[in-house]
DNA sequence: GCGAGGCACTGACATTTGTCACATCGGTTC
DNA sequence: GAACCGATGTGACAAATGTCAGTGCCTCGC
């Protein structure tokens, strides 16, 4: 019986190029394949896929949002995060917007067989070095506010911008950017992004 | 007959991956596949491929370095650059280091099959979308001091810090900056570095 | 049920950045 | 050799950023 896969990347290439890995093996079966996350959610309801492998980077609606779409929506779709970067806040909310998997891109191609088929058994499969990882990096110090604040950041946005943006007064997010920055041990905002980016904070 | 290929990608599954899909064309052989820029000239010139496909972001050294290097010591190997990033900036240095072919990860598969056998061929081969940025971008307006100030500013560093680590004064570095922002029509360092890396001015 | 502590939020103040208008010292170019 | 350009520097000023000392509102433990 073969196991029915949706595949969403927003690299067209690296999906056609998982989908030839996948089916050169008899047991698996690629019924759908997009490209943005929003698109996500209707094919799967049309195909009904065993196991849907999700990238977190795409445009539309992000892997970690899918999965939890998924979750309420297509409860039958069981969902592995295959992505590029193994940092440990992802992995974090991937298992809490109900991801049942998690494999990073640099694992063998064996991995991910393997991992299908443990998720179809029922069981999770995590990259060990990754939960290890996790567990070290511990959770982030970050109130909700002054990750947003930290993420609308990013861009390159000023304060004032920032502060339009959030509904917030100048001062607030002045505020923010402190705490956020003296968590992170930064001298500057764009330390504490750095960070927080790497830590997974974000 | 077929077209001997090198793979290097730092990502093992989307390297086996690549391999699954290029290799459901009989024309195509994957001779070598390796995780790491310092291992490519390696087992470029043991395996002497016909063609080599890097990736840009790799650990050891850099796809736009291996493919210099290549051009010296394996004349015979094409290079032809596969990346995550469609930036403007990469692609100038790649065509300066010598390669002869430049796809992006977001392009379908069988413009990658094409490409191959286009720059067998003996045609290089850029994505048209690609080359038009590349030519609205322009060259950069940077001189090397504001280039070097912007970088040594990427990890949040401050003025004096920067100061210190070039030898400059404080007021120096802030003319260099501002010179730097103007130009790049930013409007605080972070906007700068952002745009100048975008443009591949640094 | 009340105090401790955490979080969202704010304005005032000090520090850092960014801008501008210069000036000097090589090189290049015409 | 005059005119220009880039690298370097100074000082003064304006604007943005970072710090601090709070205020209210919850929730949790005793």
């Amino acid at each position: 019986m073969t196991t029915r896969l949706l595949l969403a990347d927003d690299q067209e290439l690296v999906r056609d190029a998982l989908r030839a890995l996948l089916e050169l093996q008899d047991e698996f079966e690629v019924v759908a394949s997009v490209g943005r996350g929003d698109l996500v959610v209707d094919a799967a309801l049309q195909t009904h896929p065993d196991v849907a492998l999700l990238d977190i980077e795409m445009p539309g609606l992000d892997g970690l949002a899918v999965a939890a779409v998924l979750a309420s929506q297509a409860p039958d779709t069981r969902v592995i995060i295959l992505t590029t970067f193994g940092r440990s806040g992802y992995l974090r909310r991937a298992m809490e917007a109900g991801a049942v998997g998690f494999v990073v891109k640099d694992a063998p191609a064996e991995a991910l067989a393997d991992a299908i088929r443990r998720v179809m058994n029922g069981e999770h499969v995590i990259d060990p070095a990754l939960a290890a990882a996790t567990l070290a990096a511990g959770e982030s110090p970050l109130t909700a506010r002054e990750r947003d604040v930290l993420i609308a950041a990013r861009s390159g946005a000023s304060v004032a911008d920032i502060a339009r943006k959030l509904y917030l007064s100048e001062g607030t997010v002045r505020n923010y950017l402190s705490t956020a920055m003296s968590k992170t041990s930064a001298r500057n905002r764009m330390e504490a992004l750095r960070i927080a980016d790497d830590r997974g904070w974000l």
